[in-house]
DNA sequence: CGTATTTAGATAGCATGCTATGTATTAGAT
DNA sequence: ATCTAATACATAGCATGCTATCTAAATACG
């Protein structure tokens, strides 16, 4: 049995994230949400009609995973597009009546997600891990690649 | 800016994930390796000649997931495949010369992006950050889903 | 002004993960 | 021994993420 694993940040962040996706696709799926779509409608109920590439700065994905994204956001009715007057090469994204009426309940569940990963780590350290987080991802995000 | 991004253990996590898969990706892509191989390949170099489904309840990932990492091992050299003497339905699966040389410098590799990862973190945070990861791992893989 | 560069999006191709199914083989129960 | 149930694996279909390209439009520059 390898410890490695049980000492590799990565393995372990990587393992954490693929439960708590699921947890969270279990939680949202009455709402007819996915995972992947919340990073973007956090941005959206913050502040909608904005173009893809504002969205893209916010949520930090690379532009051709949000729009794919978008287009299932489309699909499903959660966002609706409308031409930029200022700028004819982009579309704003709109959210729709659906999608506003879902915040409430879709911040709830991801939520209620959260108090249960946490459940039996005491506030303290619960804080600490969300601020180590927080500092592990603008490492890696400012960190230029050392080469070997 | 919807603050609850940097407070959200399943936000942090996935963007964490993220960035330390790709940084994984590139630190392993010279040794012809991917990150969903990675786990496989911890299992198989501690123990080989073992079985998909045995392999399925190590790496702790779907068993359609691991079938289809395994071939796109198979395809890139790193597996073979005999027949199970004690049970037709599954073949065991052996690592080739090929993988079993990658050992080092892929547990190198893995273990300089943690490094990079947790740099600027004391010591004593990076250990308490593990020891949570487990912890939450543990706690969602056995806590049942309560009903809303 | 007209050309070159940059920017905004879309799309293709691939990896990784999931759920849901189908097939073959083994194990269990009568 | 036979028939049912469980197990091992493969495959299809989809979501999410990435890199690499392509087009169209806006900007910059000479």
């Amino acid at each position: 049995m390898s410890d490695f694993r049980n000492f590799s940040a990565g393995y372990l962040a990587n393992h954490m994230a693929r439960l708590l996706e699921q947890a969270l696709a279990e939680a949202i799926k009455p709402l007819g949400l996915t995972p992947g779509q919340f990073p973007t409608l956090l941005a959206l109920w913050d502040q909608d009609a904005r173009t893809q590439a504002e969205l893209v700065r916010e949520v930090d994905v690379e532009q051709a995973t949000l729009a794919l994204t978008l287009k299932r956001m489309e699909r499903d009715g959660l966002i609706r597009r409308e031409p930029n007057p200022k700028d004819s090469r982009s579309r704003l994204v709109l959210l729709t009546d659906k999608a506003r009426a879902l915040e409430q309940p879709a911040l709830a569940a991801a939520a209620a997600v959260n108090a249960r990963a946490l459940a039996g780590i005491d506030d303290q350290e619960a804080e600490l891990i969300l601020e180590v987080m927080a500092k592990v991802i603008t490492t890696l995000k400012t960190t230029p690649e050392t080469q070997p």
